[in-house]
RNA sequence: GGGCGCGUGGCUCAGCUUGGAUAGAGCACCGGGUUCCUAACCCGGCGAUCGAGGGUUCAAAUCCCUCCGCGCCCGCCA
């Protein structure tokens, strides 16, 4: 079994090398560090072995050309565990180490671990990550749908690398567009204005939800007050109602089933969130009153001839033009930036790490927020993912207003059907409901490997055509793999795990090349972790699959002979790994499709 | 104008964190593969002066500078 503790499979490979290079260079007379090794270190291989190390830095060092010191360095590399040749190439050491070590010690982390191979234990203090955070006003766009998937994946990377995380979702329940959904509502429907009315056509259909009723009104509602002073007035008068903590009594539960409405969207997706966070609270309960009093006694501030009170704030690395923060209008009401400095002091209370999750857009606010907190003498900061649009072939954002949004609810019908039309095509042995589950998890995965196999910080097009796509590198081409796999497995039933494997036996190219690739997982899992960059996961669950679907084509499994336990004890590695894979992308692994 | 981000085959992307050996995929296109474990698959082919120029380095898609192009932001909105 796998030593206590370990998570890797190739750490124990990894040191082994690490330590033969250090004394290698010994005997040429270098005193190397073996962080300094284990960094220089390639860990992908390159075409000669399974790990490379460039000798150009060493030979500097050693005052020899590059491929000589390669050479003395393999020739007098130790025999370590595990390794089986060290040769050099050029400038470079090559280590190729045992296929059948590194398969045992893959195979026993990824069946001996099972849904937590690729994990590591609990460590640190604990996390908050606030995103998607959109205001409930109508339902999601795909635009919005970018903040959703890529904050979801985040949290559960973190989860994985071992971060105690909790995701919060920030209701904005204090602006105008708020305020004006509580005024239209609490209005019998039959006061509402016609125009209002008309836009209300079509209510009860089948996919209505209170987030699309409001969202096809809104605009009716919006365009109305602008004729009508005296209804703009009415909406004010919420405004204040809210902002001086007595909102209507029917404020926060419209709110709310907006919200709901919305949410049940995103739960089609995998997405949910362990808090909701109201940005009135904070209005209430005199949070943004101390922030406010703290902030007034800054060097800094400054009061308007209007009672506004503004920070100068050109000493925080602001833009210049974006220094003069308002913080509170000259009517006494609080602004955004403001209920924002006080809902992380809140996240600083309870948290060691704080990740926001924003559109490029919000980019100057993160920046004002950072600057707020830093008059205000607190220390810590946010950490800031930032992402940038996903924009339509005709160009700009997608906008409600303009109608160039495509509705998160319109993607996933057509998707579904989309999906429907392929399963029928393949299986006609499926009960409908079977059918209907499969479609589901078909439509969904793809949107979200769609997004989340995208670096955050590159602009997207959106393109139905694109989105829609359940082929190469897709989700649904993953789910595909996994179920294949699935299926493997339930067809060799007659062998049950622990699988008596032998990893001398697992000794095709095509079988070398796919422990490989299952072994790289913690690695991938740690990666994307640290640094944000989900589209790694994405990118790995697609090079599992892709391996695995030339180790099925390459060897036969069941009808295997003598291999037949061992080739089934990797077919399990690789569910195992592709299913954890799909956990952290948010997708749904599928037994059968 | 200022700030942030992006620019890699016809199209969409990965690789940039930590510079290393012939720049990886998918789609499209061309040619193959199913009496055999799920063809949402596999094999082969075609196709890239990594936006341009300069710099650092033994070595640059990767780091630095300049320029060009594209997107977004620059409210007592959120």
């Amino acid at each position: 079994m796998a030593p206590e503790g370990q998570t890797d499979p190739w750490d124990p490979l990894v040191a082994a090398v690490v330590r033969g290079l250090v004394e290698s260079a010994r005997n040429l007379g270098l005193e190397l560090p073996e962080a300094d090794v284990r960094s220089a270190l390639n860990l992908d291989g390159g075409p000669e072995g399974d790990l490379a190390f460039p000798a150009h830095r060493l030979s500097a060092m050693a005052r020899r050309a590059p491929p000589e010191v390669a050479q003395q360095l393999a020739s007098g590399f130790p025999p370590s565990p595990g390794v089986r040749s060290v040769a050099a190439t050029g400038a470079y050491v090559n280590v190729r180490v045992d296929p059948a070590v590194l398969a045992r010690a893959t195979l026993e982390l990824a069946l001996g671990r099972g849904g937590a191979y690729g994990h590591r234990p609990r460590a640190g203090g604990p996390v908050c990550v606030e995103h998607t955070s959109a205001n409930p006003t109508g339902p999601f766009h795909v635009g919005r749908v970018r903040n959703a998937i890529l904050g979801d994946t985040l949290a559960r990377c973190a989860r994985a690398a071992g971060a105690d995380v909790t995701t919060q979702y920030y209701i904005d329940d204090m602006g105008r567009q708020a305020a004006m959904i509580s005024w239209i509502w609490a209005k019998p429907r039959d006061e509402w204005p016609e125009s209002v009315r008309a836009a209300d056509e079509g209510r009860g259909s089948e996919t209505d939800k209170p987030d699309r009723h409001f969202g096809r009104i809104y605009p009716a509602v919006s365009a109305y007050l602008k004729d009508h002073p005296d209804a703009a007035a009415e909406v004010a008068r919420v405004v204040q109602q809210v902002e001086s903590g007595t909102p209507p009594s029917n404020h926060r539960q419209i709110t709310q089933q907006i919200l709901d409405g919305m949410l049940a969207s995103l739960g089609r997706l995998g997405v949910g969130f362990d808090e909701f966070v109201w940005e009135s609270d904070f209005l209430r309960d005199g949070s943004v009153g101390r922030v406010l009093d703290r902030l007034r006694s800054s060097p800094h501030a400054v009061t308007e001839e209007n009672g506004a009170l503004a920070i100068d704030a050109a000493a925080h690395g602001l833009p210049k033009e974006s220094t003069h923060i308002v913080v509170q209008r000259g009517d006494g009401t609080s602004l955004y930036v403001t209920r924002d400095v006080a809902y992380h002091l809140q996240k600083f209370a309870r948290f060691e790490r704080v990740v926001d999750v924003l559109g490029q857009d919000h980019q100057l606010h993160a920046r004002t927020l950072d600057a707020l907190l830093a008059e205000i003498g607190e220390p810590r900061r946010p950490e800031f993912v930032i992402y940038q649009d996903i924009t339509v072939p005709e160009g700009g954002r997608m906008s409600t207003r303009k109608g160039s949004a495509v509705w998160l609810d319109d993607l996933l019908a057509e998707a579904v059907a989309r999906a429907r039309t392929e399963v029928l095509a393949r299986r006609e042995d499926l009960a409908e409901s079977d059918v209907d589950r499969i479609a589901e998890a078909v439509a969904t995965g793809a949107i979200r490997f769609h997004i989340a196999r995208v670096a955050p910080e590159k602009p997207v097009v959106f393109r139905w055509e694109d989105a829609l796509s359940f082929e190469g590198r897709s989700g649904p081409f993953v789910q595909y793999s996994y179920a294949r796999a699935a299926s493997l497995l339930r067809r060799g039933a007659a062998d049950r795990p622990p699988y008596p494997f032998d990893p001398e036996r697992l000794a095709d190219p095509e079988e070398i090349a796919l422990v490989k690739v299952v072994a790289k997982f913690p690695r991938i899992v740690a990666y994307a972790a640290r640094s944000a960059h989900i589209q790694s996961l994405a990118g790995y669950a697609h090079e599992l699959a892709d391996q695995f679907n030339r180790f099925y084509h390459a060897v036969p499994v069941l009808k295997s002979d003598v291999e037949r336990p061992s080739r089934l004890a990797l077919v399990a590695a690789v569910r195992q790994t592709l299913g954890n894979a799909l956990d952290l992308l948010g997708l749904v692994r599928l037994e059968t499709m």
